[in-house]
DNA sequence: TGAAATATTTAGATAAGCCTAAAAATATAT
DNA sequence: ATATATTTTTAGGCTTATCTAAATATTTCA
């Protein structure tokens, strides 16, 4: 019988952590191997130092990894990473709903929070804002053993004329996006109606608030929205 | 005319702002220079290790360091050091008021907190906790400027029978002493009565929270009362 | 299919922060 | 005062995480 811990003894550098938390999210999008020049160009770093960290974090165990073929996470690696985003997530909430941040100025500061270690830290700090399920961009967060509460959702431009659903998350988290949503009064839960789609460039007039808008095709993949199925 | 500014465009990595917090704390009692050793001594580290960051933080022009010498914080460093003790603080009372951490479980995660960089952070946070003036060891909370405010305090060992005076801070926050202070009911702003002094070894019977406790010579002198003089 | 373009890895360098061992300066004590 | 002990610095190395440039593998497409 094999006893499939997280084994939690690995020492994990916060560059570490960066790069797992880095693969993490580029392997939600396609679902195969993570290229070396995809992690270089996320991290803003080149791609020599990826093939080094990727060699290190295969020797820990932490990815799967073959040379000129990418690399995918282990079990114990996307644990990791699942950990880092949790912590994240969990700040960006504290950030914003405690202390007095907009949600386009929590990222910096919770891209150094997210590296804190202790346990006890992140589980008070769960409970201290009464066990949030999202952070302010409506991503899920993590529970302690990694679970997310997923929940279908699409980009507003997939969506047809009629269709009507409730704002879920945002793609793009950039400060500028977020401004632009704020200044039209866009928050997460709102509900959004399609009202209609201009066929030439695909820009959408909606319905929000009970006022209506004009958005790009752009601004609209960017928007997710729950799934009417 | 000068600006005597605290120039802060130079970059002050974590373990120049470790060194830092270290000199400012060794430099408060003995009021001259600091030595290579001591500062060895309280980081756990080598001597000559001291040697190259001390010429490096001088270069920087954060201390001012006379080879064999040892090393005297400038007003720069000084600030630096300061707004580190200031976050370390300020954390230390979050964890303690609104999570739920005792005052004995909060200095690891406290010395990480310290190094997060953002102002905004700092100013909330401190807003937050409705600008607290001590954390909960009773050490006093610099403000924004690096002003501390300061109470006379004095040692329990240095009373004279029938002395009563109020609690206000520890010397040795040890988890070990906050421990054993917890297991007598001491708390910060607790009142305390001088009953008699044991000549022979010096230590003390005290009349707090109206009953008699026997603590040793060496416990009175990490326990600082509020100056009667 | 094979040449050109692209992606990836390797080799060797650098900087920060630490170490050990040896040398040099300072302090102490007879 | 000078020999001994202690403290401090220097010299040279190590590790981590990065970089550039060159070499090698893979992919693309005519």
């Amino acid at each position: 019988m094999y006893i499939c811990s997280s084994n939690r003894a690995v020492l994990v550098t916060r560059s570490e952590e960066n790069y797992l938390k880095t693969i993490y999210h580029l392997s939600k999008h396609g679902s195969d191997s993570v290229s070396t020049n995809a992690i270089a160009y996320k991290m803003d770093t080149k791609a020599s130092s990826v093939t080094d960290m990727v060699q290190k974090l295969s020797d820990k165990g932490l990815v799967e990894y073959v040379k000129y073929k990418g690399v995918n996470l282990s079990e114990k690696g996307r644990s990791f990473a699942v950990s880092v985003i949790r912590k994240h997530r969990l700040w960006e909430v504290f950030l914003v709903n405690k202390l007095d941040f907009n949600w386009d100025e929590v990222h910096n500061v919770a891209e150094q929070l997210e590296h804190i270690r202790s346990e006890k830290l992140i589980d008070e700090l769960d409970a201290f804002l009464e066990f949030p399920t999202h952070d302010p961009h409506g991503d899920p967060i993590p529970d302690k053993d990694g679970n997310f509460n997923t929940v279908d959702k699409v980009p507003l431009s997939t969506l047809q004329e009629n269709d009507q659903s409730k704002l879920l998350s945002v793609k793009d988290s950039s400060d500028e996006f977020l401004r632009y949503l704020d200044k039209r009064n866009i928050r997460i839960g709102d509900s959004i109606k399609v009202i209609q789609i201009e066929p030439y460039d695909r820009s959408i007039r909606i319905e929000i608030n009970k006022k209506e808008l004009m958005i790009s095709e752009h601004v609209a993949e960017n928007l997710y929205l729950k799934s009417i199925k």
